[in-house]
DNA sequence: CCCAAGCATAAGTTTTACTTAAGGTTGGCT
DNA sequence: AGCCAACCTTAAGTAAAACTTATGCTTGGG
């Protein structure tokens, strides 16, 4: 018993609910060899055969049976430390300062009341800067962490991404491309195209879209502020290249449709980044565990319209 | 919680326990890196530190301190699981042919009575023969395990070491060489040497011995059969090379003592042998299991005097 | 009667666990 | 004070474990 993994009791529990090696395999994502290799090893390792293979089937030995009650009592234990901690976690206390990009107030929000509920103790205060601020106040510890698109070549930070970031050209539903599937990039051409101010990171990527693709939209019209942009193109002025994370209402409001064109959406990544010392504060610490572990969900439940 | 492993719960309960990362290494004879890494990944992964690190010591964190009865709840689940198992193998029952070479009768008796012991419904047939005949009962199924030194070349069984089989040169307490420590191979020349029959493999791992170190001992007396050899130098007629798991009890005894020569004992290996196919009885498995299992173990406790 | 479903096995690959080596910090010894 | 030794950490390389892909074998069901 003394080789004995965690891993194979969780195997061995879903092969026995299952009575299938099969089922247990698709329900662990892995294949079936896999399941297969680590009952094998377990048997051997207690030295007594747990299911008994016949023909098509397998079910439980005596023996099986018996440790299944004990492997479900090893994980209902395990559970019950997660819980545990997890309440812990909502004790620690202390003051938590997060820069963001502007992108962000879209989904941050909702990801800090979902934080706060867990640490419901740590005191938040946040900043929205550019890139280039944030960079700064983090070096200067004037913030603790922060989320941002482009990850800082400074290594003394360390920058890990939690979740994608897509983007893609939208319009209003009443423009003639909207509702057309898997259109070339080519259509672009010559349509009316609203853009983002120079030196915004959204521009930067569609621009770097348009120049690999070769295309020449109209580009008539520069507007700061994706606000603004939105109302634009709900007014059916022009189409535009936006962050997915910043229209989650107005996709569910059919107020805007993203257009179905090759190559989009383009993705990015959201990163959390936080300095490199060695004192990283607990709550800051807890913040990143966080975002690493429940943003990426939080987004994709905030943004299910997206297709990532 | 998810991707925590038994390892890494054993780990923290030994740094909780001796409240020292170095301590645990030790106990758990792996290096204090090895710990430190493990504890981080944990603390990684539950999202909260478990020790607090104070200048040269360490201390549980109040988490930590919760974490530690759920581990400790963990592995006792696992205990009581590991005494359910063994006390049903015991329950096994069935018939059991075992073959044994000539040597083993002197530790295999032993054994037995611990395998009958733990499988209290095994009935029991042992077969004492010589390696070839062996080989050729485990072929045609006539016995479903086999204990003997030299594994067999044929690849349709499965040969498994289990214990360390030390060979050396023994003499009367009364003989010129016995005593003496850390003797030289050549002291062996021109001393009377009883040798066992051609044939034997102690024979042969003696004649290689003293080829190798170009040795040229008085070889008057060729006796077969170990028990004879062992009178034969007790009455001081000359020294001889045995397997150590024969001589247990006269060197408790001090009727012979064993020569400290360099390069000796010569060490050979004691292997398991059953059929490689796939239907090997359930009894025969849980034999098998044993010896890789105990059998070293019980081979010490019997011959403690001999330096493996 | 053959095919698809299901488990087993072999060989190769990726991931994880551990070691070796080196660094930093600090309490204790002289 | 000043140095050493004990102790934890980190980085990089290695050994071991887990998993996949590919293949085989057996059998119930169309």
């Amino acid at each position: 018993m003394r080789n004995l993994t965690l891993r194979q009791i969780k195997i061995f529990i879903s092969a026995a609910k299952h009575l299938s090696f099969s089922r247990a395999a698709e329900e662990l994502h892995i294949t079936g060899s896999a399941i297969s290799l680590q009952i094998k090893d377990m048997e051997e390792d207690i030295g007594i055969a747990l299911f008994s293979r016949e023909n098509r089937k397998i079910s439980l030995t005596h023996a099986g049976a018996h440790l299944l009650g004990y492997a479900i009592k090893v994980i209902r234990t395990l559970d019950e430390a997660g819980e545990a901690m997890e309440s812990l976690r909502g004790t620690q206390a202390g003051v938590l300062k997060i820069g963001l990009v502007s992108t962000t107030r879209y989904f941050l929000p909702e990801i800090l009341v979902q934080f706060k509920k867990q640490h419901p103790n740590i005191q938040i205060k946040v900043d929205i800067k550019n890139r280039q601020e944030l960079i700064e106040l983090l070096r200067i510890g004037e913030i603790d962490v922060a989320i941002m698109g482009k990850t800082p070549k400074a290594l003394n930070a360390r920058a890990e991404p939690f979740a994608n970031h897509p983007h893609s050209f939208i319009a209003s539903p009443s423009h003639p491309l909207s509702g057309k599937a898997n259109l070339a990039p080519e259509v672009l051409n010559q349509v009316e195209m609203i853009s983002r101010e120079q030196g915004s990171g959204t521009r930067y990527i569609m621009e770097k879209f348009i120049t690999e693709h070769g295309l020449s939209p109209l580009m008539r019209m520069e507007i700061s502020g994706s606000e603004t942009i939105k109302q634009t193109v709900m007014a059916n002025l022009g189409i535009s290249f936006v962050s997915m994370h910043t229209i989650g209402q107005e996709i569910a409001h059919q107020q805007i449709v993203v257009l179905d064109i090759q190559h989009t959406p383009v993705m990015r990544v959201w990163h959390v980044v936080t300095p490199n010392k060695r004192e990283v504060s607990e709550s800051a610490e807890a913040f990143r565990h966080f975002m690493l572990e429940k943003a990426d969900g939080i987004l994709r439940e905030l943004f299910e319209v997206c297709p990532c």
